[in-house]
DNA sequence: CCGTTCACG
DNA sequence: ACGTACGTGAACGGG
């Protein structure tokens, strides 16, 4: 992601200076400007103080609204504050949860507050408003007719930058905010938003709410004039509470089985660390690729030197791999002991950290404005990458488990970015093997190796299948031969007849780069942007870096907007249907996951599948080819694929 | 706080 | 001559 972000923040091709890449320039150029003047903040002393706001919500139908809690954590933050903005400058601060004497009432200020939060007819503009859904969900308060600057930022400039309040200040209003670290202080010395001077509290918050009502204003215009309010309300807008309501539901975990697993790891752990040090003949941290290095080429000389592109040792897993196949079993060691420390550090150990101590349950935050592409990202704790490759991973898995009398239901759209692109490319000979319902692995093999598809051999499928992957993800000669241990000649051999048979991937690449040299930007199915700003850089790498980016994204942004739909027909389905108790848990990519009762097993599994698959004709777009969706249930996730 | 590594799609 | 597969987040080491 660093790397990503610092390529892509190069300075753009029409020579707009990146703000993330000129720090020292930036700061020149902020100090000069004059803070956004605060003296008609207003700190809210009486509960009839708000009376004024509330009238103006109505007159205007809109409002910036802002919670201060102390907790970064929605599902256990404690409302400390709120903040409202009516006017460009204009704002307030309701103090409810501060531990002091000026603070008002909280139960009298949410009671006062409630009757125009949830008015459908006012709009509550927020920065990232999922999580002051949440937050005020939990005090009993339904938040509706949400706007979120965040998410309009991104629709209008993912890939650029950021989506943070402090970088949109910055970048649209020429303004650096008071930052929460100069109110709370770091380190030791940190404390409790609630223990912030209430005052303090006042110019902070209320700045929050009148930049977030500045940025409303301006990418309310943007927006238009880029035709993109479309994507805004279709793709983002109701992706907020169907995701809050995913992030507070969470996922059950049987946190007693993952200790059992972090004991028998350890144990293994602890077996293979004695078997690495009786062959290095002395005791290192195995961890560190640093000290794994010089054991690896100075002491045990096991192979000529290998560095990394900043000069350090090569110890990845693709270099341990070589020389294990080549017979080190000191290499086959570190990988099998690397493999389970993850497991151990990363999951069974660190997963029961995150259980809520009120649900019981794991409550990931679902990132809506991460992505270049329009995928989400998942964190604290992320569940997008819960292990499944091997056995041992598996395990882990087993470990997120349904309630007494329901069952988990997993759906994955099969291949969806080979359909996309071979609708996207309008890839005849691929489209005609997705509606005859083909393997499209053994299908390639058997026109690149020119074999009939029912000799294909288990070597041509995985090759094929390789090359596949890479097409997807821009591919080169040099990366597809390393990929698949062949040599660069056969790798391009491998290529050309792939260009020759599927003609017109070769052609929807060159478009869309040329597209992207000239605009700055790829357009997916839908019409959302993602933007390459470097993509006529003069460095080779990052050139060619930002082209395969340019050719990934309208694929896999195409493939997230599929299922982003299907997630709001599926929930329109569960709200319609009010007999029915599933929810709806998890979204990983190509997969959802759901908590079912038992006895709504059979509906369910017809529900999901229909309406996941309905989505390829909508009003956006039909696809010239069927999607198609694998669909299993099981008491817990490891079991279900 | 950055670089490396590795878990997933 | 060059030398990377696309998109993420978390943990760790080391300065």
């Amino acid at each position: 992601m660093e790397f990503n972000r610092l390529l892509s923040s190069a300075i753009s091709a029409y020579g707009e200076p990146n703000l993330d890449n000129n720090n020292h320039k930036k700061k020149d150029i902020i100090e000069k400007i004059k803070p956004i003047d605060n003296k008609n903040y207003k700190l809210i002393k009486y509960v009839n103080e708000i009376d004024e706001w509330m009238k103006e919500a109505e007159e205007f139908g809109e409002i910036a609204v802002d919670t201060e809690t102390d907790s970064l954590n929605p599902h256990e933050a404690n409302l400390v504050g709120i903040s409202l903005s009516t006017k460009i400058g204009k704002a307030c601060y309701i103090p409810i949860g501060h531990k002091s004497k000026k603070c008002l009432n909280k139960k009298e200020v949410l009671n006062k507050i409630k009757p125009f939060l949830e008015d459908q007819s006012i709009k509550k503009i927020g920065q990232n408003i999922k999580f002051d859904f949440i937050v005020f969900y939990k005090n009993g308060i339904n938040l509706n007719s949400m706007e979120d600057t965040m998410l309009m930022s991104y629709v209008l400039d993912a890939g650029k930058n950021r989506h943070n309040m402090d970088t949109l200040s910055e970048i649209h209003l020429n303004h650096k905010t008071i930052k929460f670290k100069d109110l709370v202080g770091t380190g030791k010395k940190e404390i409790n938003f609630s223990e912030v001077d209430i005052d303090k509290a006042k110019d902070y918050a209320a700045e929050d709410a009148d930049i977030t009502y500045r940025l409303y204003k301006k990418f309310f215009k943007s927006l238009k004039s880029e035709k993109l309010t479309n994507i805004y309300e279709t793709f983002e807008k109701p992706l907020i509470k169907i995701l809050a309501f995913m992030e507070i539901e969470g996922i059950k975990v049987d946190h007693k089985f993952l200790k059992s697993l972090s004991l028998k790891f350890g144990k293994k752990i602890e077996k293979i660390q004695k078997e690495i040090f009786n062959i290095s003949k002395k005791e290192f941290n195995i961890a560190s690729p640093k000290q794994l290095g010089e054991i690896i080429y100075n002491d045990l000389k096991i192979t000529d030197l290998k560095k990394t592109k900043k000069g350090s040792f090569a110890t990845s897993a693709s270099v341990l791999e070589d020389l294990a196949f080549k017979g080190h079993d000191f290499a086959k060691l570190v990988l099998d002991w690397r493999q389970l420390s993850k497991l151990k550090n990363t999951y069974s150990d660190s997963l029961p950290a995150h259980l809520n101590l009120d649900t019981k349950r794991v409550h990931t935050s679902f990132l809506l404005a991460a992505t270049s592409t329009g995928r989400l990202a998942s964190s604290d704790p992320n569940l997008q990458n819960i292990p499944i490759k091997t056995e041992d991973g598996r395990d882990i898995r087993k470990a997120f488990i349904a309630e007494k009398d329901n069952l988990l239901i997993s759906a994955d759209y099969n291949q969806i970015e080979m359909r996309i692109l071979a609708d996207l490319a309008d890839v005849k000979e691929l489209k005609k093997a997705f509606k005859n319902n083909e393997d499209i692995h053994s299908l390639t093999a058997s026109q690149i190796f020119g074999v009939d598809i029912k000799k294909v051999n288990k070597d041509q499928r995985r090759k094929a299948k390789a090359i596949n992957f890479g097409i997807i993800y821009g591919i080169s000669q040099y990366g597809l031969a390393k990929q698949i241990n062949v040599s660069n000649y056969e790798a391009e051999e491998f290529l050309n007849s792939y260009f020759a048979k599927f003609p017109e991937i070769k052609i929807y690449m060159d478009n869309t780069i040329k597209f992207c040299r000239k605009s700055g930007y790829v357009n997916n199915i839908f019409g959302r942007r993602s933007h390459f700003s470097s993509i006529n850089d003069k460095n080779y790498n990052i050139r060619n870096f930002q082209e395969r980016a340019a050719i990934n994204a309208p694929i896999q942004g195409s493939a997230s907007e599929i299922m982003r739909l299907a997630m709001i027909r599926l929930d329109e389905k569960l709200n319609e249907q009010k007999s029915l108790k599933s929810k709806m848990l998890l979204q990983i990519h190509d997969e959802l996951i759901f908590e079912v009762k038992k006895s709504e097993i059979n509906k369910m599994k017809k529900i999901i599948k229909e309406e996941m698959i309905s989505v390829a004709n909508s009003n956006y777009h039909s696809f010239s080819i069927p999607l198609t969706v694998d669909i299993n249930s099981g008491y817990n996730w490891g079991v279900l694929h």
